[in-house]
RNA sequence: CGCGGGGUGGAGCAGUCUGGCAGCUCGUCGGGCUCAUAACCCGAAGGUCCCAGGUUCAAAUCCUGGCCCCGCAA
């Protein structure tokens, strides 16, 4: 099986190492241009560029697949699929109909739940309690593809994007190469009859249950502590280690990094209102239950306990959130 | 040269503008108190103020260069 692997970031690199480690020939990574990125706003390259330069393999990085002469270019290496993952650019039909098999795509969520940009964000804030990897066929629709094969996993109370990320990262990995495998062995196996065969089952989509995962926007960061704690809580884990979930303080940004829903308050308080400040946390009132934070950090600092943040940042009990001091 | 904050006993911070005895909260150690505690009281130790050079009677503080950490933005 020649390949074509088309992919951005973290997520993505760590696919097209499972690809490489099962000994799949990848002939050519797509990744988006270098963008000017980080502090000093260099120019910085994917991470699927940087390992696909780590392993001999070629890297093209067109700004659109709309043009002919990149397709044209695909279309020379003769690969059998193109595995996509993260990519981040619009692949046109015309481009899927270039590889036997068509597209693949790795796509972090049972399908059709969250399709689109941030599905491992959106399964978090959402309270999911398990999602997954799904390998769908790729269409020109938005993640709407035949799924050849998923798995699920279950989300622990105190997942992060993070920590889920990475779990994501793996099994979509394992379930990619699986699935490659299958296609492989069906394809070598029986001579292909039609052009337009593809080897190995796949099931539609079910028409129930879609959900789409919008990008994050940074305002969806801020904390509004009239909302619940739990769902503070899911926001300050859906949004680590980006954007992190804030509240403004004397003038800065504090991001909160670990916290706890407690539902018992003894008292009714006014939402952002600290309960209590200790080196056990830092308690605030929400619009319902409390919120024990744990870890903060401060604009122009790093991440912090909660004590060693107290010793030289006030929080005062009795005083509010949110509130210009 | 995208914008910005920072480096000060073990931790977190103030002090820098306006040069003049090294400060605060916590921790550590010793003692006390309490039925009890991550509580309270008394006492003590612990510092190349990131590095190099310069200005000055005098530099954490002003000037020049360098190293490192972080927030925004992307």
């Amino acid at each position: 099986m020649k390949l074509i692997f088309a992919g951005t970031p973290d997520f993505a690199a760590a696919n097209l190492e499972a690809l490489l480690e099962a000994g799949f020939r990848v002939e050519l990574a797509l990744t988006q241009p270098d963008r000017n990125a980080g502090r000093g706003m260099s120019a910085r390259a994917s991470p699927v560029k940087r390992l696909a330069n780590a392993s001999g393999i070629p890297v093209f990085q067109p700004e659109t697949l709309k043009e002919t002469p990149a397709q044209e270019m695909l279309r020379r290496v003769g690969a059998d699929a193109l595995v996509v993952c993260a990519y981040g650019l619009i692949l046109p039909q015309a481009v899927l109909e270039i590889p036997r098999f068509g597209g693949i795509n790795v796509h972090a969520s049972l399908l059709p739940r969250w399709r689109g940009a941030a599905p491992i964000e959106r399964a978090i804030l959402a309270g999911d309690a398990e999602t997954g990897i799904s390998i769908m066929r790729m269409e020109a629709g938005l993640d709407t593809g035949p799924i050849l094969d998923a798995a699920v996993l279950r989300v622990s109370p105190d997942e992060t994007a993070s920590s889920l990320h990475d779990k994501l990262a793996v099994l979509g990995g394992t379930l990619l190469v699986e699935t490659l495998d299958r296609l492989s062995k069906a394809s070598q196996a029986s001579a292909i009859p039609f052009q337009n065969a593809f080897p190995i089952p796949s099931r539609p989509q079910p028409d129930e249950g879609v959900r789409y995962a919008a990008k994050i926007e940074k305002s969806e960061a801020k904390i509004d502590w009239s909302a619940s704690a739990e769902a503070i809580d899911r926001q300050v884990r859906a949004f680590d280690p980006h954007p992190g979930a804030h509240f403004a303080w004397r003038g800065t940004t504090v991001k909160v990094w670990k916290a706890r829903a407690e539902a018992a308050v003894t008292e009714e308080a006014e939402a952002g209102k600290i309960l209590e400040a200790n080196t056990r946390g830092v308690v605030v009132a929400c619009g319902a239950g409390a919120l024990r934070i744990l870890e903060v950090q401060k604009a122009g600092g790093r991440r912090l306990g909660v004590g060693a943040f107290l010793a030289g940042n006030p929080l005062d009990i009795g005083t509010f959130l949110d509130r210009r001091t």
